[in-house]
DNA sequence: TTTGGCACTCGCCCTGTTCGAGTGCCAGCG
DNA sequence: CGCTGGCACTCGAACAGGGCGAGTGCCAAA
């Protein structure tokens, strides 16, 4: 167990570090923050936070620095989440009320998460098969050709194209858009599946049927598959602020950033109420072992209907980060609700 | 005028620039290259070319590299276009066939252009007011609340919600869709605005009149400007690969490439038809003139939809990126036409 | 347990030096 | 007149050495 104050020496060791980016000494610590002890003291508890793998010196006769464990130790214990200042949350409204549909909000808030933490922002789209339908509507492009679009109450509409085996008459579309609509409107996008399982056995015609049960079956399925987790990155500018060493680390985040499987993945080991921190060699990704990612649910309700999180280097202000990511999660909650 | 061998000389110094990323000497050229002259005789003619403004030394006792004038001359007189070869053509088809909607095809093109220029790719969505319509669709979504949904015939799906005035009948929405259908079906999206116009006093109630002609006007409106011009970028890895002064030009570039506008206005300064080149500070964005843009319009038929390139440094391998980049706007041109 | 003192370590930075690629110029040659 | 070989020169890159100083670990004393 470490005393309470070897814990204040690995506050001040990460908030310097945090700060100047440079190895912190006992004699700098000692004079930036008054800890009232003799910087011989402070040696003393580093080598003992040294050796239980807090934090290391790059090389002898240097500084210290956290280790991935000093900052998880940080986060956990030392750190709260720090509110936002009230021109930050004011910034927040104005930014994201301007937006006029799911794609405006989603490239807003990444923006946003951006701009605030000064990091790269990442934001899922809310999730189909969390969203309940709002609308199915089902459009006739050629005689043998259908699109289905699909309305969530989260606002997002996708579409797709599909060929059918035969032509479909006019009123028979009609006739399934009618059926299909009353029983899965209001109901869960994951529940669609089940709810139409039954629907092409209540028409008559042999050969609609046929059509109507491989039809559906081709767009639900791949409705999910293609489009059901996407996401927006934004602020890979930030990453030139990595710090004196970014040119090395820039390639491989770079290239992690790129894979959206690579990133759906990050967020989905994200716990699935109230915000995680994975920091450096946590994260799976090799690519990503000197980052950290600070990511949190949203949604419009109480429950969770999707992710977003900022990617920035372990040295990053964590309170500060963690109050910018929660704060934007629970407006865009809001602004959700609302549309 | 410059003689036939100094043209041959600055064609070898661009060629070895570019695969080395080195100055290059006289020594060195006429070893590699079998210009017939003796390095002494190099020398002098690169004592012209330097003076004319082509070429130029880092530093005095180093070698040449070319400078923006010199690439200029170099793409415009001195370099084909080199054609991509069999299995690279393959590679194309092979990635490309698989799409399944707009969306996908852009993707899929942005992933591909960049992993064959080894460089950063940039694919413009077609532009809306190019296209034909293919449908319209409205929908209500509440008593007072539309939603338009739009598809052309390259693919694209727009749709915008509007809130109305005053509800909104379900016969008199059925009658305006019809209407609405029979109008501009066929016709370009551009005209639409124009064969609309009257529409609202074919209705004969007041305000559904007056309903009619705010919600079309906010809804064309807004879905020219919102969501006229998109684009999707990808391998911004490769700016890693700038050279050896990466980290200092990343930033600048990484910024620029964020700003949707920007990248829009480069393409849009490209030429209509053909192949554009911008090399260096041929580009009015600051952030990007040490970088040069390839760009060339892809579409359906004869006419180009809209606009793809690549983004890279001016010390690029020109002939390959602008094969590549022609053979992928070809390619995807077609898909387009065929679905 | 804390503290001041002290010797020690080792990376950083500055300087001087060497090395060599590349240049410009010139005289001679075809 | 243009090409060539020779030659002196320049200047950056790379290396080595040395002083500096931040920071450490250890120890004896309070």
């Amino acid at each position: 167990m470490l005393s309470e104050r070897r814990l204040e020496v690995l506050r001040a060791i990460v908030q310097d570090y945090v700060g100047t980016e440079e190895p912190v000494g006992s004699k700098a610590l000692t004079e930036r923050h008054k800890l009232g002890v003799s910087p011989a003291t402070v040696r003393n508890d580093m080598a003992v936070l040294e050796e239980e793998g807090f934090i290391a010196q790059p090389h002898t006769s240097a500084g210290r620095i956290p280790t991935d464990k000093g900052y998880r130790l940080f986060v956990d214990r030392l750190a709260g989440v720090k509110p936002l200042s009230t021109p930050e949350r004011r910034a927040i409204h104005n930014f994201l009320d301007g937006a006029v549909d799911l794609d405006d909000v989603v490239g807003r808030t990444v923006r946003l998460l951006a701009q605030l933490t000064r990091q790269v922002a990442v934001v899922q789209y809310p999730s189909l098969t969390r969203s309940t339908v709002r609308h199915v509507e089902l459009l006739s492009l050629a005689p043998a050709r259908l699109m289905l679009v699909l309305i969530t109450d989260t606002g997002r509409v996708e579409q797709r194209v599909v060929d059918c085996p035969a032509p479909f008459g006019e009123t028979s579309l009609a006739d399934l858009r009618a059926r299909l609509n009353s029983r899965v409107v209001g109901r869960r996008f994951a529940d669609v599946p089940q709810l139409v399982q039954d629907l092409p056995e209540s028409f008559e015609e042999l050969e609609d049927r046929a059509t109507v049960s491989t039809v559906l079956a081709t767009l639900l399925e791949s409705l999910v598959e293609e489009h059901e987790e996407r996401l927006m990155i934004g602020g890979t500018a930030n990453l030139t602020r990595f710090g004196p060493d970014f040119p090395l680390m820039i390639r491989p985040v770079l290239e992690a950033l790129e894979e959206q499987v690579v990133l759906l993945k990050l967020l989905g080991e994200a716990k699935e109420s109230g915000m995680t921190v994975r920091i450096g060699h946590e994260n799976a990704h090799e690519g990503l072992s000197s980052t950290s990612v600070v990511s949190v649910g949203y949604g419009s309700g109480g429950e969770a209907v999707a992710k977003l999180g900022v990617v920035g280097p372990t040295r990053m202000d964590y309170p500060g980060t963690m109050g910018a990511v929660r704060a934007v999660a629970r407006y865009v909650g809001q602004i959700l609700a609302e549309s």
